[in-house]
DNA sequence: TAGAAAGGCAACCGTTCAGTTGCGTTCGTT
DNA sequence: AACGAACGCAACTGAACGGTTGCCTTTCTA
């Protein structure tokens, strides 16, 4: 039998999570997720607009993202509809938390060696 | 006076956090997170040692981290010790929760429409 | 049915990045 | 005093990255 643990969850070694990190670590690709996020699904053109880059530069942040698995996109006509997809990121967030996590744990340790 | 929101942090726009999502989007620098978190205070040549690469290479890689702030240094002697630093993180994750939490909103708001 | 809107593909450019190498400095240790 | 361990600085290299440009295809619409 595996080894219980506190959470069902798997539980991959954080070098893992260093593509989603690279993912989110610019910042008009953070703004197409907020973007994403509070409006829904958005075509390429959309997203473009109110930016002062090109379409083409877009379409590449957004592939980055998608490799991530952070956005999927659906056809739909002519365009393609682009949605976040929140299930990795997540993934991301709760790895943060286990750093914080083993990181009061170790406090806990030198605390208990100091006082003995 | 400014407006309520439910939680008293700061709330800096998701771009802000592009350099600390870009710090950790690298497998080796989470890999040194993870050793000083479980580790404690680290010299560089603890850190270089069971790496493939060079003490050279470590050392920009805790550069970085430090330039995020997610890393402190410490002067002791001839060595130099690192450590974890936690609170940057933190806001990192937290500002991942938001995202989550606007996605959430979201989609509420897309439920009523339809069901309206 | 012609034109315009939305997008794909590929080449190209300048910059940043990860990593190495070489050499000098500081500081413990014997 | 001398040696070696730990580290800093700077130059260099190849690859990845962000972005643009040009051109072609698909699809909607007046």
């Amino acid at each position: 039998m595996s080894p219980r643990v506190r959470s069902a969850g798997k539980n991959k070694p954080l070098q893992n999570y260093a593509p989603i990190f690279a993912a989110l670590g610019d910042e008009m690709r953070l703004r197409l997720i907020a973007a994403l996020c509070v409006g829904g699904a958005m075509s390429i053109a959309q997203l473009t607009s109110g930016t002062d880059i090109t379409r083409q530069a877009i379409t590449k942040h957004l592939g980055v993202l998608a490799a991530a698995g952070l956005v999927r996109d659906l056809k739909v006509g002519r365009e393609r509809l682009w949605q976040f997809e929140p299930a990795r990121l997540e993934e991301a967030r709760r790895s943060l938390e286990v750093i914080a996590q083993q990181w009061d744990l170790a406090l806990g340790r030198l605390k208990l060696a100091v006082e003995d």
